[in-house]
RNA sequence: GGGCCCGUAGCAUAGCUGGUGGUGCACCCGGCUGAUAACCGGGAGGUCGCGCGUUCGAAUCGCACCGGGCCCA
């Protein structure tokens, strides 16, 4: 053992212990001490290779690798492979933006290889970078092989998956509305749309009825562009409708309106006068045909059956009446499909319009809204803006549109019932996550557009003949190569575009173009990672995980895209266990972002106070699942905490280094608490208690980190570090540290001290693996292991809990508070002894607890006694208050003389005696009860103050006796003090003289406390006298004013 | 618009199978002084987001609303 003189450095112990484990490789002999264990396997949800981890990407891997380390300290040989998503759009922008391009055009003309090989390479160089971030967090996962979603074995994975979804006939091609983001000319998915608020045009449009002369369907919308695909118009059957003759500017025209938009609708449209004619339910409406006002310009409207149906979901806003486009809408799809209404599509996957779209054509879609205006003329009623929120592309935040095309889907209804009932079997963490949240967004899911028309992704082994309608999905590499006898080894674009295989009725099949939505890439992470489908025996040792937790955000991400591709493959959820976290907001709750400027990196806070700190603030703040506020303050209140563990560490180090203190051990030199066990029951009840506070502490860790409840987990450490282990036991065990002689109390408080540290830092290990293994490093026996990681968990032992005894302890610290508010009241310093405190109560568990620990009672309240009173005590007095508003009604005049009587009477015989008769007579006068207010009266010296379930009174009278002890402490605390300006060692002696000029300070001193003193303060010599001599050159002299009394104290060190 | 979660003193958080609201930090006052740029005690501070309901009694149960988050539309 060594000394620590610092206070906590979290920088040094940090680059300290990081570089032990690195060059003694200390994380790779852990792992192999687990070789061949059980396994426990884990799999990391794969963070997207940005090249930057923020907060929430912190906390997300710390509350992995806590959980990870306490599952390796358990025996378990730990799955912990790190995982990267290294495919998808958001790389292909970022070079994009690199490269300065526009549009897919500007790849295809770069090149596909060159533009894939930079995707490539940005993929894996950010990955590094990430992996280098992660590790100074102290996380130990297998970053040197992490498994990569862009490898040939992992894009097999994905093919094999689709593979098994075309077997099982669940692999389905065909049109659909999707989210098109015109930039990126692809489809995206749902959860790649981004809501933000655009301005667009909102207007008002007249559908002019077949057979009707000048009547019209008024519907709303905020794209134009969609019109010339419209083929309907939806109302609600039980809605009220109403038709108008509406004048504008001299011409009449009937116009159908929803009843109560009416006066809304021509306003807007600036008519000048209208009548209702007549009101009907929609159900009236239904059926009745009109044409579209587009039908001169896009002349494929002339051939639709334009018609009104019913749809569910129109509400009475706007004009009551919707505008169908089957083509671009997904509700609009719907019912289209329900009423075989005719789907038109006329734009492209670039968003221009196509030759269908007649006068449009070679128009992007967006442009195009101002000529759609003009073309509508007369039947545009009204044209108004309005700001609405819209969806964008999640990469390059250009406004998307809903196109129908043909799209490679994954039928999701037909596994949707297996899905549901394996969420039943999974344990989720909360509980609801998976029995309320996930299970209610797969009930509604849908299929799962797969399909993607870019380039950097897992190609969709699908190869389609081009004479006849065969096709064929390729399981693996191989399969490929054999059935084209190539020797592919890249699976990527555009290596696999080259390939062509011989189709049976003599045609040539060609691979489709589209690339695999990135979601489906991570889906196959819990059997990619072991090899699977290329290498077998891993996935079948180890398959399916035992726990996965990643974020809230991920139950419509990666708990779900790989429960559909595991059930897909496997017919089960590929986890057991799935812990769901929150997010990381800001200290008010909101969203980090850059352009609010709120954003707290990981790097600021480890920079201010450490991993550590950082790790056990984001575990303790809040319940995993909650969103996580941060806050500065917490951080430091956590950072102080750290400190204290700290000074707690270090506040005996300096006697056992002197007292050349070494644990006992067992025969092998290795130590686990030995001493402890063997002693325990003779040993003092301060620490069976602390002793009995780990173990329990132990348990319940232990429990808590197994159901996911890591905020109590650190929370109840932190706690017992700071109340149990500082705050009390500390504070108990000082004046036997520094007991001069090999005493047994010493030696057993080494040996808890040292027992308390060791199983603490255990508990703590898995959370602050920085400090913990610091500390540990410098206690360890020569025989312990090298690293506090590599010890067993100890999950407390019950023979060292006392329950009965932390409970008798509890009442002694309440007692304990409790008399130092009452001597503060009475103004009677704890170092003044005192000679009697009594506990007034009627609790059988307070009247133990200080019978029982009556010494430690004196020893805390400074007291010659602690006294136990069960029910009143005899010494409390009892003070008489006249009542006036009693005693007038009665005696009239004689009030006052009453009163008079009352305070000058005895008044605890006055209680007693009606207590007793229910009146007493007092100078002729019959008082009774309503006369008269009895209340309690401490006496004379005595201070009260209440702790649980009782009354502590304190006696602070003081005695000669008491009062020399009382100034002899002072002298003591102030010799103690020039000690300290003289920077002396703890084992220096020095000689004093305490000169008092009071004589009677003096004598209580003089020859009485002399000794006393001498020995507390490493006195050879110490001499108290009435006058200070001449001044003396050395050491050091000064004045104090000790209550009132003068003493000038001279010390000096004694030569050695 | 819908689902789930959260909303308790200045800040953070416990209590949430109903019975007079705890804790930590910060603040103010005091104590201790061989852990000392530490440690301890006390005090003040709360319409438990708002409203209605169930109940003898609600932070806790129900409904509606407001605010925040994630997801869906």
């Amino acid at each position: 053992m060594r000394e620590v003189t610092s206070s906590f450095n979290a920088e040094e112990v940090e680059a300290k212990v990081r570089s032990f484990w690195d060059t003694d490789n200390i994380y790779a002999q852990v792992k192999a001490q687990h070789a061949g264990s059980p396994p426990w396997f884990f799999v990391d949800g794969p963070p997207y290779t940005t090249g930057h981890i923020h907060l929430g990407t912190a906390w997300n891997k710390l509350i992995k690798d806590s959980i990870l380390r306490f599952r390796r300290m358990q025996g378990y040989d730990v799955i912990d492979r790190a995982g990267y998503d290294m495919h998808g759009l958001p790389i292909e922008v970022r070079v994009e933006q690199e490269l300065g391009f526009a549009s897919k055009k500007d790849i295809e003309t770069y090149g596909i290889e060159r533009f894939i090989e930079k995707c490539k390479d940005f993929a894996i160089t950010h990955k590094e970078i990430m992996s280098d971030q992660f590790r100074g967090l102290g996380i130990w996962m297998d970053f040197t092989n992490p498994y990569q979603t862009i490898t040939p074995d992992y894009v097999e994975a994905a093919w094999w998956t689709l593979k098994r979804a075309e077997e099982k006939g669940l692999l389905e091609r065909g049109y659909r509305v999707v989210n098109l983001c015109p930039r990126c000319e692809t489809a995206i998915a749902d959860s790649e749309v981004e809501y933000s608020d655009k301005e667009d045009p909102s207007i008002f449009v007249k559908f002019p009825l077949l057979d009707r002369e000048n009547e019209y369907l008024v519907i709303w919308t905020t794209t134009p562009w969609t019109l010339p695909a419209n083929v309907a118009v939806a109302v609600r059957d039980d809605f009220t409708y109403a038709r108008v003759r509406a004048v504008r500017e001299g011409k009449e025209e009937f116009l159908w309106i929803g009843e109560p938009l009416v006066e809304e609708v021509l306003r807007k449209g600036r008519y000048q006068d209208f009548i209702v004619l007549e009101t009907v339910t929609g159900a009236a409406l239904i059926g009745m045909r009109y044409r579209s006002p587009l039908e001169e310009q896009v002349p494929i409207q002339k051939d639709i059956e334009h018609r009104v149906v019913f749809a569910d979901y129109v509400t009475m806003e706007n004009t009551g009446l919707v505008h169908i486009a089957p083509g671009h809408g997904w509700d609009d799809s719907i019912v289209g499909q329900k009423e075989g209404l005719v789907s038109l599509c006329p734009v492209n996957n670039a968003g221009i319009f196509t030759a269908d779209a007649g006068i449009f054509a070679g128009t992007f879609v967006k442009d195009a809204d101002p000529a759609v205006m003009d073309a509508l003329g007369d039947n545009l009623l009204a044209k108004r803006k309005i700001v609405h929120r819209y969806g964008h592309c999640w990469r390059c935040k250009t406004p998307i549109i809903m196109i129908s095309t043909e799209q490679w889907f994954i039928a999701i209804p037909k596994i949707k019932d297996k899905m549901l009932s394996e969420i039943a079997r999974v344990k989720w963490q909360p509980d609801w996550a998976g029995s309320a949240r996930f299970h209610d967004f797969v009930a509604g899911a849908r299929d799962w557009c797969i399909s993607r028309q870019r380039y950097w992704g897992i190609p969709i082994p699908v190869w389609e003949c081009d004479s006849c309608d065969l096709r064929r999905v390729i399981g693996t590499v191989a399969e490929l190569n054999e059935a084209a006898g190539t020797a592919l080894t890249d699976p990527h674009r555009p290596y696999v575009d080259a390939i062509t295989i011989p189709c049976t009725c003599g045609g040539t099949m060609r691979r489709v173009d589209d690339i695999f939505d990135v979601w489906f890439d991570s889906a196959m992470a819990s059997w990619a990672t072991l090899g699977y489908p290329r290498k077998t025996a891993e996935f079948e040792r180890l398959w399916p995980a035992a726990f996965i937790t990643e974020g809230q955000d991920q139950t419509r991400g990666w708990f779900y895209s790989q429960l559909g591709a595991s059930v897909i493959a496997f017919d089960q959820a590929p986890y057991d266990t799935v812990l769901m976290h929150g997010f990381a907001l800001d200290a008010e709750g909101r969203k980090m972002s850059k352009s609010i400027g709120n954003v707290v990196t990981p790097e600021e806070v480890v920079a201010k106070v450490g991993v550590d700190v950082l790790r056990l603030y984001l575990l303790s703040a809040n319940a995993p699942w909650d969103d996580l506020k941060f806050n500065w303050e917490g951080v430091r209140t956590i950072n102080r905490t750290i400190n204290i563990l700290w000074n707690v560490y270090r506040f005996p180090l300096p006697y056992m280094i002197l007292d050349a203190f070494a644990p006992e051990t067992a025969a092998d030199g290795t130590w686990s608490g030995e001493y402890i066990r063997a002693h325990h029951s003779e040993m003092p009840e301060e620490d069976r208690w602390i002793i009995s506070r780990v173990n329990s502490l132990a348990a319940q860790v232990g429990g808590d980190v197994e159901s996911g409840m890591l905020h109590k987990a650190t929370r109840a450490s932190l706690t017992c570090i700071l109340e149990d282990v500082s705050r009390w036991y500390v504070q108990l065990v000082r004046p036997r540290m520094w007991l001069e002689e090999d005493a047994q109390e010493k030696r057993e408080a080494y040996e808890t001290m040292y027992y308390v540290m060791r199983r603490i830092c255990s508990a703590l290990a898995p959370f602050a693996p920085h400090i913990t293994e610091e500390i540990y490093g410098n206690l360890r026996t020569s025989a312990d292991p090298a690293s506090i990681h590599m010890l067993p968990w100890f999950a407390g032992d019950d023979t060292l809990i006392d329950a009965n005894l932390e409970a008798k302890m509890d009442v002694i610290r309440s007692f304990d508070d409790a008399v130092a508010t009452a001597r503060q009241d009475g103004n009677r310093k704890l170092r003044w002894p005192i000679s009697d405190t009594y506990v007034i109560t009627d609790s059988d568990t307070v009247e133990t607890a200080i019978t029982q620990m009556n010494d430690l009672a004196c020893q805390r309240a400074n007291s010659r006694t602690v006294t136990v009173v069960r029910g009143a005590w005899d010494r409390m007095g009892c003070s008489a208050e006249p009542v006036m508003r009693g005693i007038g009604p009665d005696f009239g005049k004689d009030g006052p003389k009453v009163k008079a009587a009352i305070e000058a009477a005895d008044a605890a015989a006055l209680k007693k005696a009606i207590d007793r008769d229910g009146e007493v007579t007092i100078d002729g006068f019959t008082i009774t009860g309503k006369h008269i207010a009895f209340s309690e009266k401490l006496p004379e010296n005595i201070f009260a103050a209440e702790m649980d379930d009782a009354t502590v009174c304190v006696d602070i009278t003081l005695t000669q006796t008491l009062e020399g002890e009382g100034f002899a402490r002072e002298v003591v605390r102030r010799i103690q003090e020039m000690r300290r300006q003289l920077n002396l060692k703890m084992k220096d002696f020095i000689t004093a003289d305490v000169a008092i000029t009071d004589m009677r300070v003096q004598a209580l001193l003089a020859g009485i406390h002399e000794q006393e003193i001498a020995g507390e303060v490493r006195a050879t010599s110490l001499s108290i006298i009435p006058a200070a001599g001449e001044t003396k050159s050395e050491g050091l002299t000064t004045e104090w004013d000790v209550e009132g009394v003068q003493m000038i104290i001279h010390i000096q060190k004694s030569p050695a």
